[in-house]
DNA sequence: AAGTGGTCTAGACCACCGT
DNA sequence: CGGTGGTCTAGACCACTTG
C-alpha cells in the first residue's frame, strides 16, 4: 500500500500540499492559514474544494477553524492527565502486550510486520520520544510497524530508542519481510529485561499518515497506548506509542480475581 | 445548553431525522438506507445538502457508506478486546476515580452535574448495560451527567444501576442543581462499598447527542472507559460509562514504585 | 464595513458496483 | 448497463468576528 504522491482526488492533493507547509514550518503554530478565497486562487480550484480539504485537516487534528476568524494552525495540545498508581506488584504485566501472557484468542490471525526504520528522525512526535528517553532525537531510531488481524490494518505502532543500544540487530529488524513480534524483537535487541514505567492511554482523530496506513478515513478515532519501558537500573529506554482502530478496540483491565470476562460483549 | 428541536442548518435538521428514524427501529441494521437523490426528492433539498446530512452520520458511526452500492445502518461494531488481569492487590484502586485519591491538582477546576436520570432507559447503550447487570432494562435506571474543568465541557457520563438498589436517594440525585461527585453520590445511595471488577479502554466516534453536550462536532474522537463495579459478595452493581474528549485526555498507569510523572507533557 | 468561514443550490461528470 | 456515491464548478446569500 505505496502512499500515493500527487495523485487522488483535487481536495486531497491539496490537503497533503498544506499539510506539508505546516509539517515545513512555513506555516508555523497559532499562525493564520491563507483564507479560503486565496487558497482557491493560489491552486485554481473552486472554494469549496479547498474548503472539503481545509475540513479533512480540521478533523485530522492539524489546524483549528475560527469562524469569522479564520483557520489556524494547531499547537500540541493541551491534556489533562489522570494518574493512577497501580500497585507495584503487577508491575511486570505489560498491559495488552502479548508477551505478558495473553490468552491466544484474543490476538488469532494477528500478526505485525515492521514498515521502515529511521535514524534520527525529526517530527513533532519524535521530539516527545526524545524527551521520554532523555537523549536528543539525533541519537534515536524509531521503529513503525503496523499490525493486521485477519489481514485488515488494525494498529500502527512507532517503537523509540537508543540507536547505539539497537546496535547491529538493526539491520535484521529493517527486514520487511517477515511477520514478527516487534516489541519482543526490539527487547531483544536491546538484550536487557525491560519493565514497564507506565502506560496511558488516550484517542486522537487519525492524521493524514495514520489514516492510509489504516485505511479509514482522516479523522477517524484512534485509541493511543503509549509508555516507557526501563531498564532494571531504572533508566527510561524504550518509548512506545500505538494507535489502534478506536472502534475495533478494547483494552481490558480484570481487577478481581477468577471472574469471567465482561459480559454481552460480541 | 438546551437541545435545538427544529432549528440551525438544514443539513443537521435533516442528519437528526434520520438519526430518529434508526433509533425507532424505521432503518434497522444492515438496512439500506433511501439514496441521496430519494432524499433530496423527499426532503425538498439540494443533494448536496442531504450528503452533508448523511456525512455527518457516517462519521458519528451511526451508518456505514458503500460507494457504488448504497448507505446502511451500522450494527453494533465487532470488537477485538485485549484482556489484562491485574493483580488483585490493586483491587481498590478505580482508575480515574478521583475518590481513590488521585492528586487534586490532577483535577483542578472540575464540576460534575447530574444532566438527567432516566428510569427504564431504551436505547442500545440501556441494552449493553443490563447485559452487564444481569438483569432487564425495566429495572434499571440511568443516570447521565456531565463534567467540565474551567467551565468547558469534559467528559459525559452514564450510570447504570437498579432502579431498587437506588431508593428513595432518587430524588435527590435528580436535583440537577448542585456540584457533587456523582460516582460517590451513587455510591452513598445504594449503601454498600463497591469494588471494581473490570475497567476498559476503547475510542469512538462522538455521536450526534454527545457532540452537543461536549460541544465539539459529531465525530470527534472520544476516550472511552467503561466497567463494572461489585457489591462485597461479587453481584454486578454499577455499569458506568464515560466519554471523554479524547485529545484532551490521558489516563496514565503507573508501574513502578517512586518514580516521576511521565515527562515532556504540558 | 469588510473579511472570514458556513450553508445552500443547480448542474455536471466521474468511479465504482451489481446485474 | 443503470444506479450509487465521489468530486468539482459557479454563484449566491448568510452569520460571525474584528476594526
Amino acid at each position: 500500500m505505496p502512499t500515493r504522491r500527487s495523485s487522488g482526488p483535487l481536495y486531497l492533493q491539496i490537503a497533503r500540499r498544506i499539510q506539508d507547509r505546516i509539517d515545513a514550518g512555513q506555516y508555523a503554530p497559532d499562525t493564520r492559514l491563507p483564507s479560503e478565497n486565496e487558497f482557491a486562487a493560489e491552486f485554481g480550484a473552486n472554494r469549496l474544494t479547498v474548503r472539503q480539504a481545509v475540513a479533512e485537516l480540521a478533523r485530522a487534528g492539524a489546524i483549528e477553524i475560527r469562524r469569522g476568524v479564520g483557520t489556524f494552525v494547531r499547537r500540541p495540545v493541551l491534556r489533562h492527565t489522570v494518574d493512577v498508581t497501580v500497585d507495584p506488584a503487577s508491575a511486570r504485566i505489560d498491559v495488552g502486550n502479548r508477551s505478558a501472557g495473553l490468552p491466544p484468542t484474543a490476538l488469532r490471525g494477528a500478526e505485525e510486520r515492521v514498515l521502515a526504520l529511521t535514524a534520527a528522525p525529526s517530527t513533532p512526535a519524535d521530539q516527545l520520544a526524545a524527551a521520554q528517553l532523555d537523549c536528543t532525537v539525533e541519537e534515536l531510531t524509531r521503529i513503525d510497524a503496523l499490525a493486521r488481524i485477519d489481514r485488515r490494518p488494525w494498529v500502527v505502532s512507532s517503537y523509540w530508542t537508543a540507536t547505539e543500544l539497537l546496535g547491529p540487530a538493526a539491520a535484521e529488524l529493517a527486514d520487511p519481510g517477515p511477520s514478527r513480534d516487534v516489541t519482543e524483537a526490539v527487547t531483544r535487541a536491546i538484550g536487557v529485561e525491560l519493565e514497564v514505567d507506565w502506560r496511558g492511554f488516550s484517542a486522537i482523530a487519525a492524521d493524514i499518515a495514520d489514516a492510509e496506513r489504516l485505511d479509514v478515513p482522516a479523522g477517524t478515532p484512534l485509541l493511543v497506548r503509549e509508555g516507557v519501558n526501563c531498564a532494571p537500573d531504572g533508566r527510561p529506554v524504550l518509548y512506545l506509542r500505538r494507535r489502534a482502530i478506536g472502534d475495533g478496540t478494547t483494552f481490558v483491565l480484570h481487577y478481581r480475581d477468577g471472574r469471567a470476562a465482561p459480559r454481552g460483549r460480541e
